[in-house]
DNA sequence: TATTGTTATACTCTATAACTATA
DNA sequence: TATAGTTATAGAGTATAACAATA
């Protein structure tokens, strides 16, 4: 019952497996910050996920913060009720709609970002400069494959 | 409306929003195997933080797992039924137990380390084995110093 | 008094199926 | 028929407060 724990005792520090834990406690790091503003961390993807355009359609923004679609209803609805980011009809599909950040939903962002900083450092404070940079640039390139790859393989 | 954003288009990217959405993607990618078994993700962290160690008391266990200990006593039951993991009274301390991952939680493991083998092969797809290691490191890093200074600082 | 484990409960996030309106 | 958005609902994860038993 002890040597051949090895063998998945590797899984425990793969990747995968920290990631879903590390992931839980940044959402955690920040959620009392959010909490403060009265944000929920998917009303916050959503907004950060904004950040990467001028104006999106729903589904692509979905899609961008990596969430189903049905999910991103009651979102947007209480955002937009907030005016934290701005909806219009698009004018190529009369099924679509376009949203945008705000300048409130910007301005609001951006005071987290400054609130958040402190406890980011703590977050990756085992990690030196030059480590954190290298982590987010190994992280990007997965999560942009993903993003790319989605509903085609895993099908 | 538009050249401002550079600033928390920069949080969009930091490693702490990426943690959080991949940390989801994970446990989604491994969702299915995990359904097939008739395991739950905090089922399925439990049992895998459990091959850190021979044993453990469940509050050990909580923090191990990155969980709230309160949390954990549902998921401690089911798993117990299962005779997944086993349970024996702390000689030390009447209060407390020692849990162990038993026999058959172990072989399970091995059986799912070998099924989801393929699935992480395709999530980190956009990485060369070395850049592979090189992110287990740095998000060992992470993790093990976030584990060790928790419930001081934060409070 | 402090700690281990527990119960009850509310809130959030995710997933399933079926629906409306437009293309 | 295919797609954009929606609704309803169930399942799972997390967090808050109060409790019993032991140290």
């Amino acid at each position: 019952m002890s040597g051949e724990n090895a063998r998945f005792r590797e899984f425990r520090h793969g990747a995968g497996f920290l990631l879903s834990r590390l992931g839980t406690l940044a959402e955690r790091s920040w959620g009392a910050a959010l909490h403060r503003v009265g944000l929920t961390q998917t009303e916050f993807v959503v907004l950060v996920a904004l950040t990467d355009a001028g104006a999106m359609r729903q589904r692509e923004l979905a899609a961008a913060a990596g969430m189903d679609p049905r999910n991103l209803v009651p979102v947007v609805a209480v955002l937009t009720r907030r005016r934290l980011i701005a909806v219009r009809p698009d004018p190529d599909d009369g099924r679509a709609k376009l949203l945008a950040l705000s300048d409130a939903g910007a301005e609001l962002l951006r005071e987290l970002e400054v609130e958040l900083r402190p406890e980011r450092d703590a977050f990756f404070g085992a990690l030196a400069p030059g480590e954190y940079a290298r982590l987010c640039e190994l992280l990007e390139a997965v999560h942009s494959e993903l993003l790319a790859g989605r509903g085609d393989e895993a099908r």
